[in-house]
DNA sequence: GTCTATAGACCGATAGAC
DNA sequence: GTCTATCGGTCTATAGAC
């Protein structure tokens, strides 16, 4: 019961996140799509940076069941683009939070989150390991060091050419993520 | 006198907008490092959106005052390049304005700020052109629609990759635009 | 045009009754 | 735990003297 009530007020904080972002993320906004008083939710978290943080921990939560489901014996570049697909899947259905790029309270207070370090650090250790497997086994650019590619597929998860090319209305978002996936692995070059 | 004043304001609002953006940035922080009062910010802008919109408008401008310098008669697969490269160098040098992703005053204002929306048909107009002409002769992938590489080059241009692997301290400026060149046009698969 | 001072609105967080 | 009510602070924007 504690923790059904917690599990919705922390899908609203993910979906509000994705929307509109930390800054502009109110708690009044979010107690009241919740259904419930603004006070009740310091019953159940501290802090908005407690908030936030917690659904960035249900968002690692995710990516790593998700990595669970891939079957490991693949081409570690397939696994890599499954990856980035359903990151983008995920953007697309308004379940991507975004967060502030720096200077920012949110980022202090998720440093300090362990959960989240730890979450954040299990998938970057399996992506790590996949890409350098990618690389010695031809399928990636093996100049690029392995952190800048997994900087950029993560780039790939909040990336606005998704919103941008869903505004213009011209796409369907299967077209749209197949386009950015694309640029993203083939590059804007022809082959 | 007055427009010195005036551009000193802008400057000092395209930088707090590229360090942490439009809501985080106040008018009491812009004013005290322009050296004036709050107040006389009013006597020059109605509104924080019209600040903002005039440092937009000053990157438009400057986009554009590169634009002149390149010799159009360079393949355009390389003018694009370099403009890509520009954009990425302005955004290292901390002087890229970061704008809200969705439902932002800033956002409704910029829509209706003329100078702003020509300065960006201008260059979107321009880039557009050489977009298609890199199709045609085979330099880029024909098969992406034009708009989608534009936007693309849009959003390489505040792209956070940029900062995560400067954050790292590993790799120079120069090494880090050299790399998000490649995984934007060749890709991150081997070529 | 510049300043000081403040209005008016909003937000995060808390008090205290139930 | 939930609520109503409110505090303390910050923000944009303005009033009014000089």
């Amino acid at each position: 019961m504690h923790e059904a009530r917690e599990d919705a007020i922390v899908a609203v904080v993910n979906r509000l996140l994705a929307e509109k972002g930390f800054e502009a993320m109110t708690l009044d906004e979010v107690a009241a799509e919740v259904g419930i008083a603004k006070a009740s939710l310091y019953k159940h978290f501290p802090s908005k940076e407690d908030l936030a943080a917690a659904a960035m921990v249900r968002l690692m939560d995710r990516a790593r069941a998700f990595l669970d489901t891939l079957d490991t014996r693949q081409p570690p570049l397939k696994l890599l683009k499954e990856v980035a697909r359903w990151t983008m899947q995920v953007q697309l259905a308004g379940e991507m939070p975004s967060l502030p790029s720096e200077n920012s309270s949110l980022r202090a207070a998720l440093t300090t989150n362990k959960p989240y370090v730890d979450g954040l650090m299990d998938v970057s250790d399996r992506l790590g390991a996949w890409i350098t497997a990618a690389q010695a086994d031809g399928s990636l650019n093996p100049a690029l060091p392995p952190i800048a590619v997994l900087y950029t597929l993560y780039a790939r998860a909040c990336d606005p050419v998704l919103g941008f090319i869903k505004g213009s209305g011209l796409y369907t978002d299967e077209q749209i993520v197949d386009m950015v996936m694309t640029t993203c692995f083939d590059g804007l070059k022809k082959r």
